[in-house]
DNA sequence: ACCATCATCTTGACATTGTCAAGATTTTGG
DNA sequence: CCAAAATCTTGACAATGTCAAGATGATGGT
């Protein structure tokens, strides 16, 4: 039987959960593999049966985040499957949106903690597939016209960049506040995307 | 005599200029505060007499930062006063080389690492100078008819988004190989303006 | 059913690090 | 010239990442 295995069960899971948990009450300076070993119950050098060291951990962390991205974002462009504009717009405002609820979640996934990160395929694969999406869409809104034809992968770099670049600087208090007072994020985003496809 | 006051001198300015040594050396996770007392020289306890803890001097590294990054900006859209559009592109362009050529200052300026940074008005003041050069440019560019006229601020949140989103992602490798094999950062940077001032 | 082997987990240790307290040393103002 | 303040050192402590040695539960072959 898979469930509960043995000595604790799924421990790994388990780790990757409580690494989750830990990141969103305590923030990713909080995040120590100790804390995490104590948080699922087990003694602090259990997590390296399951993981070579704590870039390991950060690893998996990540990218369980960027599965959890990945299927917002589907969700989100799912009903508009016929109006690629719409698409855009919703997967940008998705976007920004899992960025404000799971902030911590969102920096550990793009603020460098992960050192190497072309050492975890399934890390590379979940980001890979991410990034597909995203092309998908923008390969849609060339095909109906809605954004200029050039290189679908380069222009995704500037349609993504674009939205990820305007969240991480909100998050990163970047914005000032003569900004922010008026416009949310999200309206930032939407202002952003429209002035893309404004063309 | 200002120079060489006593014990050491101006053990301050030579911790923050040690602390960014350490930085382009070892890393954003190799910066220690006694690694950085030890290259100035002193104990491991010598910057508390400067800096109330790691974060502060953290705090004073960022700024320098955001200094020096104000001024590279400030140098590259010197020679183009009086074209708006050249100013926006070799503005881009600068913050695209400032960002590869000093990668890890890049990266602690961006990446959150600093926790309170409205503690720290030497910081807010030296971010709040780079954001509104980027206005000014930015406002140039509207009153030239260069770009369309919206707030200049939000405007400039757009902008400087894109560019900061796109090198941001390069750094992190989250850009797929089948675009970066093809195009430079700058150039996705380059590519990325224009289609801003197309319109 | 048994035992050897393996995976998993615990305990204990160590080096690094951020931080603080106590004290030494140097500068400076009166 | 001395007292007070600023600066720096030494020593200590807790938290952390990591490793080694060993305990313990699971598994497969016979």
């Amino acid at each position: 039987m898979p469930l509960k295995k043995y000595h604790h069960g799924d421990l790994k899971n388990a780790l990757i959960q409580a690494g989750i948990e830990v990141l969103a009450k305590e923030g990713v300076s909080g995040l120590s593999l100790r804390k995490v070993a104590s948080r699922a119950g087990v003694s602090h050098s259990a997590p390296y049966s399951h993981f070579k060291d704590k870039q390991s951990l950060i690893a998996a962390i990540t990218t369980e985040s960027f599965r959890q991205l990945y299927e917002e974002l589907k969700e989100a462009i799912a009903p508009f499957s016929s109006d690629p504009k719409r698409q855009l717009t919703a997967g940008s405002l998705a976007y920004a949106q899992f960025a404000l609820d799971h902030t911590d979640m969102f920096k550990i996934m793009f603020s460098g903690v992960l050192e190497k990160e072309k050492d975890y395929p399934a890390y590379v694969e979940a980001t890979r597939q991410t990034f597909g999406q995203v092309v998908q869409v923008i390969q849609a809104c060339q095909d109906a016209g809605v954004l200029r034809p050039a290189p679908p992968e380069v222009m995704a770099v500037s349609v993504w960049g674009q939205v990820h670049g305007i969240v991480s600087l909100a998050l990163e208090g970047q914005i000032s506040h003569t900004v922010l007072d008026r416009h949310s994020v999200r309206e930032l985003v939407s202002l952003a995307v429209d002035q893309f496809t404004a063309a």
